[in-house]
DNA sequence: TTTGGAATGATAGCAATACTATCAAAAATA
DNA sequence: TATTTTTGATAGTATTGCTATCATTCCAAA
C-alpha cells in the first residue's frame, strides 16, 4: 500500500525511525504521547508511561522514535510544519501586507484547533506543549546536531516568512528577523508569563488576553521605528 | 562567628537547606557547579559529577542543595539578585531617564564579570547558564510553588524596574511589564540564536554582536508608539 | 491459500540517575 | 576539654532510559 507523504512530514520523517503516521500503532504513539505530554508535563513523560496508556510495551515505541528527546522534536517540527503550511497560504493570498502581517500573527496567538486530518490531535495541546516545552528543544548540548539534522527547519521557515511580512510593512526595519524570533517566541512566553508569573506581563489588563497579546505582537512588527519618526 | 547576610543571599537563602557561601565547601559547591554547568549543560550536570569535581561524596552536596532543580534555582536567583542591585543603583542614580533605560539594556546585554566579592564567580559562566538555562527554571510543573516560595522574585524585581523606566521613557506604552520581560528574555535568546541558529535573528550583521543587540533592545521599548505618532 | 517478512507483544536486563541512610572522623565552637 | 556541628566514606534503593531476545500476529505477494 503507497500512502501519500505530505511535505510536512516528508520533512520531519528524518526524526523518527518509523513514519509514525502509517500505522495505527504510529498514529496511537502520537496521539496519546501529545496527550500526555499536555496533561503531565515533558519532564514527567516517559515511553513507559506512554506504553501503559496505549496498552504497549515501551520498546515498541522505542521502534519508531530514538528516545524521548528525538519525539520531542518531531512534534513541534509537526506543530511548526502546520503553522507554516498555513503561512504559505497567508502569503501567497490576494490580501494587502498589513493583513497578511495580522493573519500571521492571530495564526501565532490563536493557532487552529485542528491540525491534522489523518489523526485526531487536539491543536490546543499541540500549544500548550510547543508553548510549554519547544525552548527544551533547542536549548540543549545538542542543538548544532540536531539543527544540522533540520530539526527546526519547520521553525525557521515560519520565521523567515514573518521576517519577510515584516520587512515589507516595515521597510527600514534593521532587525526582520530578530523581531520575528521575538514575536514567534513571545507570543508563547507572554502567555506563559499571564498565566504563571502574571506581574512579568500585562497582557489581558486592557482588553482580553488574546487581543492584548495580538495588539503587543503588532507592536513587536514596529520596534524601533521611533528612530526614524 | 556570625556573618553578615546580603539583601541577596537573605532572599534566596530558602532555596539552600544551608547557606553555601558561609562555609568553604559552600562556595566550592557554587564555583565548582556554575563551572561545571557552564561547560556540560544542566541536563548532563549531576551532584555526583561535582562531587567528584570538588572531592567531596554527593551525599555532602545535598547538604545544601535539596536537589539538582533548587540549585540551578538557587544559582539563577543568585544571578538575577546581583542584576537587580546593579539596576537599583542604576535607577537611584542622577542620570535623565533614557541614559538609565541605556545603562540597563546595557546591564542585560553585556553583564558585569564579577558577580560577587565572597567567591570567586565568573560573571560571563552565569551568563552563559542564565541563558541556556533559566527558562528551565519556570517552564516546569512546579512553577506556581517555586513562584509562592520566592524563587522568582529576583527576576521580577528586574523586570519592575526595566518596566517602570520604560514607562518613563515611553509613556503612552500599553505594556511595559511585557516590553521589559520581552527585552530581558530575548536579549538572551537573541544572543543564543547567534550562536546556535543565526537564522533567527540579524544580530551581529550591522555592526558587533554586542552593539546590534543593543540597539535592538532599545527600539524593543518603542514597541507599538508608530500607532501614536 | 500458503508463505515469508515485517510489525508487535512480552519479558528480561543493565547502566546511570536521583536520591536517602548510616556511622565514623574531623573541625569548629563553647 | 567537651560537645556540637560538619564532613567523608560507604551502601543501598527506586526510577529512568534504553537494549536485547524471542515468540506471535499480521499482511501482502506468489
Amino acid at each position: 500500500m503507497v500512502q501519500e507523504i505530505s511535505p510536512i512530514t516528508d520533512k520531519i520523517s528524518v526524526f523518527a525511525i518509523k513514519n509514525p503516521l502509517q500505522t495505527s500503532l504510529g498514529r496511537s504513539i502520537l496521539e496519546h504521547g501529545i496527550s500526555l505530554i499536555s496533561r503531565i508535563g515533558f519532564e514527567e513523560f516517559t515511553f513507559k508511561k506512554l506504553g501503559n496508556e496505549i496498552g504497549s510495551p515501551e520498546a515498541s515505541i522505542y521502534r519508531y522514535f530514538e528516545n524521548k528527546h528525538t519525539y520531542l522534536l518531531y512534534i513541534t517540527a509537526l506543530y511548526w510544519g502546520m503553522i507554516d503550511e498555513k503561512c504559505l497560504h497567508i502569503i501567497n493570498s490576494e490580501e494587502p501586507q498589513f493583513q497578511k502581517a495580522l493573519a500571521i500573527i492571530d495564526l501565532l496567538c490563536n493557532p487552529p484547533r485542528i491540525m491534522i486530518s489523518n489523526i485526531t490531535i487536539d491543536g490546543s495541546m499541540m500549544y500548550r506543549i510547543v508553548m510549554s516545552e519547544s525552548v527544551k528543544t533547542f536549548m540543549t548540548k545538542q542543538v548544532d546536531k540536531d539543527n544540522s539534522k533540520g530539526a527546526f527547519s519547520t521553525l525557521k521557515s515560519v520565521n523567515q516568512h514573518l521576517s519577510y511580512i515584516i520587512s515589507t510593512v516595515n521597510p527600514m526595519c534593521q532587525y526582520p528577523r530578530a523581531l520575528a524570533s521575538t514575536i514567534i517566541e513571545m507570543s508563547m512566553f507572554q502567555r506563559y508569563f499571564y498565566e504563571h508569573l502574571p506581574s512579568m506581563t500585562d497582557i489581558g489588563k486592557q482588553k482580553s488576553m488574546s487581543d492584548d497579546l495580538k495588539e503587543l505582537m503588532i507592536g513587536m512588527m514596529y520596534a524601533g521605528k521611533h528612530q526614524i519618526v
